[in-house]
DNA sequence: TTTATATATTGCAATATTACGATATGCGAT
DNA sequence: ATCGCATATCGTAATATTGCAATATATAAA
């Protein structure tokens, strides 16, 4: 197979399970890392930053702008990413609840 | 290629990107969910519970012992599986820091 | 217009993931 | 010992991801 049954699960669950994809390779948590870093939004140094080559680059932004984690818009002949807040949100929010889940639990099991 | 330059990377950033990849499959985040609304840490059920053959779900439940968010322990014949406090705190963590950088900021851009 | 710079796309090879049938393992009950 | 249940592992097919060279595109600068 290789392709995941996304229909038999819950909107919710497939939401959060293609944010977190977006985030399940180093070089993309590198790229968010240095969006956050970065004072103005100033766009692809990126490419100098991370070890891999444009193209790479190039396929792992487009992943975290498909995911919504990020935004880009054109800014002359470079483009200017950044951090999109919203979608972000969505998964702290989802992190936040898992943890009061748990301490609202306490049943110490295993 | 496929393999990912992990070498490359610090090793907070393989790390987040590992516990994302964990919780980047619908199924995985289905177990989690159900992890949390069971009272008593109840066993593999899951199994009924997932629209997936048993070993589908045997090996979600390995990626996510492996990657350390579930714990499992023997229980008679059957197995005990829970959520690992501890890890998902990391994540937890990891986007409460990435909300509060955000906030810093307020430099709109994009 | 030519040139340089920034970014995206294409095509492809290597590897990883997902899913499941078949089969093994391990334990409790009979 | 044998049976049945709960899990795990193996093997394999289908598909997805990762990485990059080559190439395309688009704008700015000369």
């Amino acid at each position: 197979m290789g392709a995941s049954k996304t229909e038999h699960f819950s909107q919710r669950q497939n939401t959060i399970a293609q944010l977190a994809k977006a985030l399940a390779h180093p070089a993309r948590v590198a790229i968010i890392d240095y969006l956050l870093g970065v004072d103005a939004c100033i766009c692809s140094d990126i490419v100098n930053e991370l070890p891999l080559a444009q193209p790479t680059v190039s396929q792992h932004l487009k992943e975290l702008k498909t995911a919504g984690l990020i935004k880009g818009s054109i800014e002359g002949n470079a483009i200017c990413y950044c951090i999109n807040t919203d979608v972000v949100e969505i998964l702290q929010n989802y992190f936040a609840q898992i943890t009061q889940k748990i301490n609202l639990k306490k049943t110490t099991c295993c």
